[in-house]
DNA sequence: TTTCCTGTTGCAAAAATTTACAACAAGATA
DNA sequence: TATCTTGTTGTAAATTTTTGCAACAGGAAA
């Protein structure tokens, strides 16, 4: 996932928001760590780099970059959340609750299945990202269930 | 919702599990209580009638009785968890991120989606419980958004 | 470049959730 | 009913996440 931060900056302040250094490393963090960071790992990593960036700093960030569209929550087993880029072109995970493993859903698979929910009850769902949860072929083969 | 205690305690020794009073307790709170109780919620009501009840026994119950598919985890608005009796005839939500709304959707609506999702990508989606986030009519209209 | 407004941060405390461990108690067996 | 095995609980501490508030700093305007 590539990162274009200039973009990003311009979108921010266009809003009103700033662009501040924290702000800066922890979207930089998500976007190297991969596909689906929590906010532990990112603060391992920004801690390292930025030694006084708190933790209240990096839920904070990741909530917000969220809400701002840059960012999507990912809802791992158990509730867990973690985070990730959010492109331009939503993808979604099938979420093992054994192995915790996560299957990419394309989302033209979702989507005209959205559109006619959408339509139907009158509701923006919201394509960013969906979640869902069950067994994978591995862990039901091995576990006999 | 019914809460068929008798059924489920059974259950529950069948599996080798034991049938405590903390857990009957926590069971009828959240089949009481409705809908989508968090855990908050649920230590409150149980923690009246029982004051030795502790947290971490709502806690670990709510999660064991999720595992024992007794009860379903609902995802909330921002990733918050709460728990609902799981049914004979599993129910959806759509959720709005604005006003946390839940919005009912019968299963029917899903299940012949999840099927060919199911047979496409070997992966045995848990229907009990699925939510959507996204933004209810009335947030939209309001809101501009 | 300096000033000013206000959005953001760090700190520390609060709140929410999980975990280790010893004591307890459910329920099977005799 | 008494005994015994082992699943469960309460306590307290650890961990994770949220929040109040004063100090700080981004960036628009002068």
């Amino acid at each position: 996932m590539t990162c274009n931060t200039a973009e990003i900056n311009r979108q921010l302040r266009k809003s009103g928001y700033r662009v501040t250094p924290q702000r800066q490393l922890i979207l930089e963090a998500v976007c190297q760590l991969g596909e689906h960071v929590t906010p532990e790992t990112v603060y391992d990593h920004v801690h390292r780099i930025a030694p006084t960036l708190s933790r209240a700093t990096v839920y904070r960030v990741l909530h917000f970059l969220t809400e701002q569209r840059i960012l999507a929550m990912v809802l791992m087993a158990e509730g867990r959340l973690a985070y990730e880029m959010s492109g331009p072109e939503p993808h979604h995970h099938l979420v093992c609750r054994t192995c915790d493993s996560l299957l990419e859903l394309p989302h033209s698979v979702l989507q005209s299945f959205l559109r006619a929910m959408e339509t139907q009850y009158d509701f923006e769902i919201d394509v960013s990202h969906v979640s869902f949860f069950g067994h994978c072929a591995d862990c039901r083969s091995s576990d006999g269930a």
